[in-house]
DNA sequence: AACTATTTATAAGA
DNA sequence: TTCTTATAAATAGTT
């Protein structure tokens, strides 16, 4: 939003990278006043400079929000065990349940890397509809895509081992999910 | 920003509070988001709809800048707490820390997948390297990345809500900036 | 810090 | 909810 579009990548010159984090902590600091005034919400923001030095803002402000956030799901179902570890676990369930539904999306992004990757071989081997040029690029491409497609399995592995390690985290005698 | 100016104050009617609400949180976690990219700098934003649902935005993500912000030691515990409290603990740690790198990679997968989509629209935009059925099915096939990026978009913030809940599992903190 | 040419966000409307 | 569009607002480069 200036003079010139700007690539979304790290500013190079140190000197420019720390007059845009003011330009934009500025801007930001009051979108976000403007979002708690108009809908009457609750909001906080931290954000350390490329030096390493800690902003922040809040409505009404950042410890209050923080506690909300921190505390929003309390379930007193006190019992044999501690209050806190009957706590620690309904964290852990909601988690465990957020985990598999990332799950869920992580298998519908990889039949759609998939089928990506099908048009892209189609394209590939109809060499009359597409140019010199275009045909190495799209190879390019197909690469990358493949390489997406990898990169997205490893991600489901690592998905459900972070998944299984949550259930680990459950006391012994639990059922199991997935 | 838009047909009208409007005043600063809170939207009176309910539904266009929560469709402002909707736009305007887009927006702020959008502006975060560059921010950060921009300026290699870490941000975390917490903010509650007005129907009190919590959502949140952070890179790399809420708890590892809260816990910065917080300046938090990395062992200040460790007392009267029980054996399987301490075990519980140290679970979480580690599924903390493979969340952490998990964000990471969907971070990079991120700038991936817009790498792809600048590629797509600089072949769109050179329609005298490509046959006309062909620049059709590149236009698809560009739509198709940008749900995908936007997908990943999602998932990350997902994640990045995943994450923040672990934070439920570590005793507050305070102190406070600007 | 100010100044503007541009880009971006978004209020209404569909 | 998603999209379109007229307009307000943010901001990149400059002074």
């Amino acid at each position: 939003m200036g003079r010139r579009k700007i690539e979304m990548e790290m500013v190079k010159d140190s000197n420019s990278r720390q007059v845009t984090f003011s330009k934009r902590r500025t801007g930001v600091f009051k979108k976000a006043n403007e979002l708690a005034t108009l809908c009457g919400v609750q909001i906080a923001i931290i954000v350390f400079s490329p030096g390493g030095k800690p902003f922040s803002f809040g409505h009404p402000n950042v410890e209050f929000v923080a506690q909300r956030f921190l505390n929003r799901d309390k379930k007193p179902k006190a019992s044999a065990g501690s209050l806190v570890d009957s706590q620690q676990e309904a964290r852990l369930e909601k988690l465990n349940s957020q985990l598999n539904d990332i799950l869920r999306k992580l298998h519908y992004e990889r039949k759609r890397g998939e089928l990506l990757e099908k048009a892209m071989k189609l394209k590939g081997s109809e060499p009359k509809l597409i140019g010199e040029l275009n045909l190495d690029e799209l190879r390019k491409m197909k690469g990358e895509l493949e390489e997406l497609r990898e990169k997205l399995r490893g991600r489901v592995t690592e998905m459900e081992a972070s998944s299984s390690l949550l259930l680990l985290s459950k006391k012994p005698g639990r059922e199991k999910h997935q």
